[in-house]
RNA sequence: GGCAUCGUGGCCGAGUGGCUAGGCAGAGCUCUGCAAAAGCUUGUACAGCGGUUCGAAUCCGCUCGAUGCCUCCA
């Protein structure tokens, strides 16, 4: 087996992956922030990390994969006027901000297991690691990084730069950011304005609250995903993965909060996952440029017009390396869907050939070692999908008789292909399977195509066109072959 | 303005210093009563301009363009 290398966000090269501990790996994932539904942007990237996930469990590691629900603790605007994005979207409503965040929780659950996406092994909340969270706070100020005012605690990055490397993530300079900062109005308690905000005190109205040495009130964004990530997977772990955009200042700001305490790097490998853009645009809940994975599937939208399944979207998402962007378009999914069938439609056919003594026209040794490496290499699923296409053509070709397969073969393969599609993409072939017709209306289109052979025999191609196109109408393919007729949904 | 990433044939989308990515669409052929499906054949693409090199789309520089981040964001 080849050595697995992954693109590291910090050192901006692929690395050959080594865990710390031999056979365990620990995997960090910045969730979802539970304050509206879940847009297609946010299912890509934990699509992504599905991808990487379940690859590094087939290979063999045992992974801890945590991935945390925010629902607390994101300031909406600059953080003196912040107030939370959860409590505010609660009170719009006139519910408790705990309703809000069980609506969306469930949710974001449902969403991302009609795209199957296996479950992390822990899904830690963030208002479910408080008291971690001023544990950390307090250690931080312990150490002179962080100063208090007014009941707030804000996190020093001039501070903290003079002896680390604040940026060093996201390629930035200090010089940089003290210039480019923008400084909002208002009065701010901070010292610069690249100061974040690690605890902050809660106005009377606001609704989520707690208590801390310092104030009645709610901890930092930054800060959950340390204090959560560090619980779980310990004060150094292997990868850390999330969105592009939690780059800057979210994960620099993480980098900040551990180094400090710890004075070494928390996380081995940064993984970052490239948007999904729409008309060219990111997708984003706030700017609206965005679509629902219930939208897509019902076709109730309108910038498509059709829907797709989201065993579609999977394959379309997967066709794409995780780090590159993909815009959205219907042209591109409609391809998706087509080679999406083709590639449904040959592994259906796999366990179904009639086998030779031997195997001719396919190296499956040298496919499978093709395959492997692609997804070595930094979990290319394009050019594992370019694979797998490459196994469909034979599959055809067997059933075309301008190649073989052995009976020992067509087991071994049918066994691989489904490591690769199934277990390691991903990808299921959800109700339309041949298999889950059930067995009458099976019988009643045998019967029809036995009818329509007569027809055939006969002569009468207006009977048996009729046949084929009646049963076309309703979605089911005939296909006229040397040795019968098949059919597909 | 700063930082970062990217710019591949009609569309989507990998990739490497010299050897066919793949999917969709198109063309021709085979098969077929006709189709569909499938198979075979077919596309001299790598933003522009320089440079390094025996050789670059792949390395370097510049120009142009796109996107992301610099404020919450997957």
């Amino acid at each position: 087996m080849q050595q697995l290398t992954v693109y590291n966000s910090l050192s901006g090269k692929k690395e050959v992956f080594t865990p710390i501990t031999k056979n365990y790996v620990g995997m960090y994932v910045c969730g979802p922030t539970v304050y509206s539904n879940v847009h297609l942007g946010n299912c890509r990237t934990f699509i992504s990390f599905d991808l990487i996930f379940r690859y590094l469990k087939h290979i063999g590691y045992k992974v801890r994969y945590v991935r945390n629900i925010t629902d607390a603790g994101h300031l909406e605007n600059d953080a003196d006027e912040g107030e939370d994005r959860i409590a505010k979207k609660a009170r719009l409503e006139a519910i408790e901000p705990m309703e809000v965040v069980q609506r969306y929780t469930v949710d974001f659950h449902k969403t991302l297991a009609q795209f199957n996406n296996l479950p992390p092994s822990i899904e830690p909340t963030a208002t479910g690691h408080i008291i971690e969270q001023i544990e950390i706070i307090k250690s931080i100020l312990k150490k002179g990084f962080a100063y208090e005012i007014n009941g707030s605690v804000y996190f020093d990055v001039l501070k903290y730069n003079e002896t680390h490397s604040y940026g060093k993530l996201s390629g930035r300079k200090i010089e940089d950011l003290i210039h480019n900062t923008r400084s909002l109005d208002g009065q701010s308690d901070k010292k610069n304005p690249q100061d974040f905000a690690l605890w902050k005190k809660s106005e009377p109205r606001h609704i989520m609250r707690w208590p801390s040495p310092w104030s009645d009130g709610f901890p930092g964004w930054h800060l959950e995903c340390t204090a959560m990530s560090t619980k779980y997977l310990g004060n150094q772990f292997d990868i850390h993965g999330g969105g592009m955009d939690l780059k800057f200042p979210h994960h620099e700001c993480e980098i900040a909060q551990a180094e400090c305490i710890t004075e070494h790097s928390p996380v081995n490998y940064w993984l970052h996952a490239n948007m999904l853009t729409l008309n060219g645009q990111k997708m984003a809940k706030s700017t609206g440029n965005n679509i629902l994975p219930e939208e897509m599937f019902s076709g109730e939208n309108s910038i498509f017009t059709k829907p797709f399944s989201p065993e579609v979207i999977r394959f379309f998402l997967l066709q794409a390396h995780y780090r590159s962007i993909v815009d959205l378009s219907e042209d591109a999914l409609l391809a998706s869907e087509k080679g999406y069938n083709k590639l449904k439609e040959g592994y259906l056919l796999l366990t179904q050939l009639t086998s030779s003594t031997k195997t001719e026209g396919f190296d499956i040794a040298k496919w499978e070692e093709l395959s492997y490496k692609a997804m070595n290499d930094d979990f290319n699923s394009p050019m594992l999908i370019a694979q797998l296409f490459e196994a469909i053509r034979f599959i055809n070709s067997v059933n075309n008789g301008s190649a073989s397969i052995s009976k020992s073969d067509q087991l071994k393969l049918v066994g691989k292909m489904k490591n690769f599609i199934e277990d390691i993409m991903g990808i299921s072939f959800g109700k339309s399977k041949k298999s889950d017709l059930n067995t009458a209306l099976e019988g009643t289109v045998n019967m029809l195509i036995d009818f329509r052979k007569i027809a055939r025999d006969n002569k009468d191609f207006e009977t048996s066109d009729r046949i084929r196109d009646e049963l076309s109408g309703l979605g089911i393919q005939l296909k006229d072959e040397k040795d019968g007729t098949s059919f597909s949904i």
